[in-house]
DNA sequence: TTGAAAGCGCTAACAT
DNA sequence: ATGTTAGCGCTTTCAA
């Protein structure tokens, strides 16, 4: 690999001249030096060390990027986006890692992103706790977390980017409601995160709205094990062959997630029940994977892409231009997709003509 | 963040010391030195600067890995498991990006991973072509394939690993004519490459061998989008409703992949068609979501982890130890998992019990 | 057993 | 307009 000091010498220049010109500072010089310094960089094939630079300047193109699993369609799909736009936005590279929702993963991934130089770093649910990374904050990092709000009582430097949570389950529950369901259930995992706690929220906020509080129940699913995210389908189907032999098994159910729906629905039809004649079921995310499925999912559709986007420039800013109002950036465009999970329930008319397929959209 | 002048001072000791205890080369000094040292380190939080690291040394702990799109959730898969394999057997970490499989993507990829010091690279399914990246190998840069095959006639120096695709079309054929079906075809997506041309000549091998070369056809699908590879469903769908209405429909299908099964199947119901009643499928890849799907795919299933693990090991060798034989890696551990999509054709007794349902393993 | 010193390839004052 | 030079934080001879 040529050096800068290869393309000063065939260029006959000073190092610093070849230097102004990898910085953009061509005007200092004239045109003809330009010429044959560009013409050396060329011949010798001449990429800048890259190494170099960042242990020059402190900045590396490269954003730190932790999703608790790799292999969950969701965060593959955000982890896509965010890749493309801070690539063609920034230039930056992403360094990814796998926490498997472990707090020790996640703190050994944040002490090798700052010994690597890394200063910006965009956290996918992570745990409930985010003090373990507080102090990579402390020490200039930039971090945005995804999917769960500031801890209330403490002023964090740490920027947050999420869903509406609470109006995503709120809607999907309503529907439910909206066609008939009485006895509504949401079916969720072991361990409560914020974002899931607001979802739990809003399908019991859109059930007591209706007076059927006391008809709402949560399936509390399994542990998510050592395989991550990918095994919340289990999860989910686990739960639907636990449900199908109680006797006042819910009509309606709404899943903490696309991935849940679907195990959820592998699950009732193994236990031989019908989806949507028996049981009907609503997904949250919107994955590509929920129009693939039989029946076909309804689910509340999320804005994936602009809150990748949100999260990659928010991370990209600097520490000093900070907006305060950026502290919290909660993306309210949610869209109930209607597709063949949901009906009225059992032994029951419809409410309402199921008629022409409405996309709802929440303003 | 302290550096190793700070502990040094504060060990009062020089930085060589230091240096040495850093890199296990404490066997030179005096216990008590060693210890003063140590306790310098803790009491400062010392971590030692990657960059300056590997400015000096030329080794970058990080591993270059290419995919046509993480939000494939076969991809993410493998990646998941490259990263873990290569964190805890190596202590690396992994630089990715998503390639589109488009020639200028994967160059500038490769052109940053040299500037950024990676000298390791995994790539998942690229070009046809890899010349473009051979450049890289020749600048000393190790790298494995995944997926395809060595160019003939040429003497590559990139090593290859790989599922025995033509052997897993074939089994899935196979599969399909053991069940009595005449009219086979093989579904797959415009464009070809080393992997896709093997599974598609163990698909005529299996019409072949049963007398039914005539009757095989192959299925062209669209192109993939900008949207990479996780709209391969969206052809299969495509594919579906295209063949529904043909009067010579074939009664068994075999996609190029788990996530082209799930569209075709997908589109199949969409155009009236039941599977596998009307039609039967089989998949290859044996992706976690293969099992969730109604009804649930019959597939080939790769050995993905071992793959994952094998293309970490390979990559992580020096040039010069290298092993010939290690060139190309061939797995064969391929295995039908029997479960619904697959049936007798239509108006035709099964040719033997579709009974208990048996895995086929192959030696 | 320990220390001094020369870089790794680059950037950015500061000189000329 | 161009050149000289002092580091960035570390590793590693080579000396002491």
């Amino acid at each position: 690999m040529a050096t800068i000091q290869d393309v000063a010498r065939h260029a006959a220049v000073s190092v610093s001249t070849v230097s102004n010109v990898l910085n953009g500072r061509a005007d200092r010089m004239r045109a003809e030096t330009l010429a044959r310094v560009e013409a050396a960089i060329q011949a010798l094939q001449f990429r800048p060390n890259k190494l170099a630079q960042q242990l020059k300047t402190g900045q590396t193109p490269l954003l730190g990027l932790l999703v608790p699993s790799m292999a969950n369609p969701m965060y593959g799909f955000i982890a896509r986006e965010i890749e493309s736009f801070a690539q063609e936005g920034f230039g930056f590279r992403v360094l990814i890692g796998s926490t498997y929702r472990e707090r020790e993963k996640e703190s050994a991934f944040f002490e090798d992103l700052l010994a690597q130089g890394v200063r910006r770093v965009i956290v996918i649910s992570s745990l409930a706790d985010e003090r373990h990374f507080e102090s990579a904050v402390e020490q200039g990092m930039v971090v945005v977390s995804y999917d769960r709000g500031a801890t209330p009582g403490r002023r964090s430097r740490v920027a947050h980017v999420m869903p509406d949570n609470f109006e995503a389950a709120r809607l999907a529950t309503q529907h439910l409601i909206a066609r008939g369901h009485r006895r509504l259930a949401f079916a969720t995992v072991a361990g409560m995160t914020m974002s899931r706690s607001a979802k739990i929220d809003g399908f019991h906020a859109a059930a007591e709205a209706a007076g059927l509080r006391a008809q709402a129940q949560l399936l509390d699913g399994g542990p998510l094990n050592e395989y991550g995210d990918a095994v919340i389908a289990e999860v989910g189907r686990a739960t639907a062959l636990q449900i199908a032999e109680r006797p006042e098994r819910p009509s309606g159910i709404v899943a903490l997630n696309d991935l849940m729906a679907l195990g959820l629905m592998a699950g009732l039809r193994e236990a031989g029940l019908r989806v949507p004649q028996d049981v009907s079921v609503v997904g949250i995310d919107g994955l590509f994977l929920s129009a693939l499925s039989n029946p076909a999912l309804t689910t509340v559709q999320l804005p994936i892409r602009a809150m990748a986007r949100a999260m990659v420039q928010r991370v990209m800013k600097n520490p000093d231009e900070l907006d305060a109002t950026e502290r919290e950036q909660v993306f309210t465009e949610l869209r109930l997709v209607e597709r063949e999970s949901v009906a009225p329930p059992p032994g029951e008319t419809a409410r309402r003509a199921p008629g022409k397929k409405i996309e709802k959209t929440n303003p």
